[in-house]
DNA sequence: TGCCTCGTTGCGTAA
DNA sequence: ATTACGCAACGAGGC
C-alpha cells in the first residue's frame, strides 16, 4: 500500500495550533475537503488522521501494512525535524521513504550546491544561477486507481472504525460565524479557475509590472494566488509553464524582478537562503541580520495589529489583512515599514507573528524574508527610504475609496484630507461625524 | 520595488 | 491685446 502525506502542504494536527488564524483554518479545510474530493473522482480518497505525525505512524505503518512513505521536503525548521522524526519511525518498520521536491520550482539544495555551498544573497545572482538549470515540469494528471488496489472509500469499509474524513471547522474550534464570507475559497478547483481566469489576460500578463499594480484597489491588482501556492492547491512549475506559454504567445513581456515570471522566482529565492540559513526567522544568531535596537513598546505594536494607528491608510490595510487574509504585496511593504524603521520602531519579529496568524499565504520563508528585506535587516539596507503613510496611498486611490471601505468612520471626510484627517478643524471632523483624538 | 524639492512646461484667467 | 500670475503635472536629482 501506498501512503500519501502532502506533508508540506497540508499540516493538521489538532492539538498544535501554531499561529493559525480562522481564516486560514478555513482555507485548510477547503483545500483539504476538495483534495478529498478530487481523489475520489481518480478512485481514491483522503485520509485524515487525527493525531500527531510521531504517535501516529508506528500503529499506521503496523496496521496498514505500509511499505512505501512519499512526501514533499520542506526546508522550515519544524517541518525538517518532524520529517527526520517520521523518517527514523519509518526504518524501524522497514518501510521504504521517498522525498520529492515539488513545492518550489528548483531544488534549493541544487541551488546552493551551483553557488558553492552558500546561498546567493541578490536576486540577480540567484537568477543567473537557476538560469543555468533545467525547468523542471509539472507532473501530469494522476490516472485512475485501477478498481483491484481501490482503498476502502466509505466508513463500512473501513476496519478498525476510525474516522479519517476531513474536520469540520467546528471540530477545529473555528468559529465559523465570526468570520467574513469566503472571499478566497481553499482548494485546487479554484486555483486552477482562478490561474485560467488570468492567464487568458495575455497583455495583462505581459504587461505585468509588480511595482505599477495598486495595492489599495478595492478588489486585487494581481493574481491572489499566492495561498494556493502556500498550501499546495497550485503548483509553482505548472503556473510557472503556463506564465512562460503566455510569454511565447504574446511577443514582448516584462522581465524579472518586476514581472509575472519574477514574482515566482522571488519565491524560489527566499526559500533558497531560508534553507541555508539558521534561525532565518529571527533576528538574534542569523547571520544574514543586520542587529538592530529595536524597543519593545506594547502599545504600538496592539495599535498596529488592530488597525488603530489613527494613519488611515495604514489602519485600512491592517483591517482588510485581518477581515480577509490578503492584502498587496505593497500594502504589505507600507504596513512592515510603518511597524519598523519607519515609524513605530517595533521588532519585525513581532510583525511577522502577525503576518503568520492573518495571512491566508502566510508562508515561512516568504514571512521572515519579506519582514527582514522591509525593516532593513537583510537583502534591502537604503532605510531612509521610507513608505510615507500619507503619500504612499495617495498615488494610487486619491478618492480614499479602499479608506472608507476599511475604516468606515472616516467615509464623510472628503478625498482631499482623507489621508490625514487630523488636520480637519474640530468644527468640520464633526460635520462629518468623526472626532479625531490625540 | 521611495520621498521630497525644485525646475520646467503648459494652460486658464484676469488686468 | 498682451502679459503676468497661479496652478497642476511631470521629471530629474539629492537624500
Amino acid at each position: 500500500m501506498h501512503v500519501f502525506f502532502p506533508s508540506n502542504s497540508y499540516q493538521f494536527y489538532l492539538h498544535f495550533r501554531l499561529r493559525v488564524g480562522s481564516n486560514r483554518w478555513r482555507f485548510l479545510q477547503q483545500s483539504l475537503l476538495d483534495l478529498d474530493k478530487n481523489l475520489r473522482s481518480i478512485n481514491s480518497r483522503l485520509y485524515v488522521i487525527r493525531s500527531d505525525p510521531t504517535n501516529s505512524f508506528a500503529k499506521i505503518f503496523k496496521d496498514w501494512d505500509v511499505v512505501l512513505l512519499t512526501f514533499e521536503s520542506d526546508i522550515e525548521p519544524y517541518s525538517v525535524k518532524r520529517d527526520n522524526e517520521v523518517i527514523k519511525i519509518a526504518k524501524q518498520y522497514k518501510v521504504q521513504v521517498e522525498q520529492e521536491i515539488s513545492h518550489t520550482i528548483f531544488n534549493p539544495e541544487l541551488v546552493l550546491q551551483k553557488n558553492g555551498g552558500s546561498p546567493p544573497m541578490t536576486y540577480q545572482k540567484f537568477q543567473s544561477i537557476v538560469s543555468s538549470l533545467k525547468t523542471p515540469s509539472p507532473v501530469d494528471n494522476l490516472p485512475k486507481i485501477p478498481s483491484s488496489c481501490k482503498p476502502a472509500l466509505d466508513k463500512s469499509e473501513i476496519k478498525d472504525g476510525s474516522c479519517y474524513d476531513v474536520p469540520s471547522l467546528s471540530e477545529m474550534s473555528v468559529d465559523e460565524d465570526a468570520l467574513e464570507p469566503t472571499k478566497f475559497p481553499g482548494g485546487e478547483t479554484e486555483a486552477l479557475r482562478r490561474m485560467e481566469m488570468c492567464l487568458k489576460r495575455t497583455k495583462w500578463i505581459c504587461d505585468f509590472e509588480k511595482p505599477n499594480t495598486s495595492p489599495n484597489s478595492l478588489e486585487p491588482s494581481t493574481t491572489v494566488l499566492s495561498p494556493y501556492l502556500k498550501f499546495g492547491c497550485l503548483s509553482s512549475r505548472l503556473f510557472y509553464q503556463r506564465i512562460k506559454n503566455v510569454y511565447k504567445s504574446g511577443g514582448k513581456h516584462s522581465q524579472p524582478p518586476v514581472s509575472l515570471e519574477g514574482q515566482l522566482i522571488w519565491r524560489e529565492f527566499y526559500y533558497t537562503v531560508a534553507a541555508a540559513t539558521p534561525n532565518f526567522d529571527k533576528m538574534e544568531g542569523n547571520r544574514i541580520c543586520t542587529q538592530i535596537p529595536w524597543s519593545n513598546n506594547k502599545k504600538f505594536l496592539d495599535a498596529w495589529t488592530n488597525g488603530q494607528t489613527g494613519f488611515p491608510f495604514i489602519d485600512a490595510c491592517m483591517r482588510q489583512l485581518r477581515k480577509e487574509g490578503w492584502i498587496h504585496h505593497l500594502a504589505r511593504h507600507a504596513v512592515a515599514c510603518f511597524l519598523t524603521r519607519g515609524d513605530l520602531w517595533c521588532h519585525w519579529e513581532e510583525g511577522q507573528k502577525v503576518f503568520e496568524e492573518l495571512l491566508l499565504d502566510a508562508d515561512w520563508a516568504l514571512n521572515a524574508g519579506n519582514w527582514m528585506w522591509l525593516s532593513a535587516s537583510a537583502f534591502f539596507h537604503q532605510y531612509y527610504r521610507v513608505y510615507s503613510p500619507i503619500a504612499f496611498g495617495k498615488k494610487t486611490d486619491k478618492e480614499g475609496l479602499f479608506i472608507k471601505k476599511y475604516v468606515p468612520e472616516l467615509r464623510n471626510y472628503p478625498s482631499g484630507i482623507i489621508y490625514e484627517p487630523w488636520k480637519a478643524s474640530l468644527e468640520n471632523q464633526k460635520k462629518y461625524k468623526c472626532i479625531i483624538c490625540r
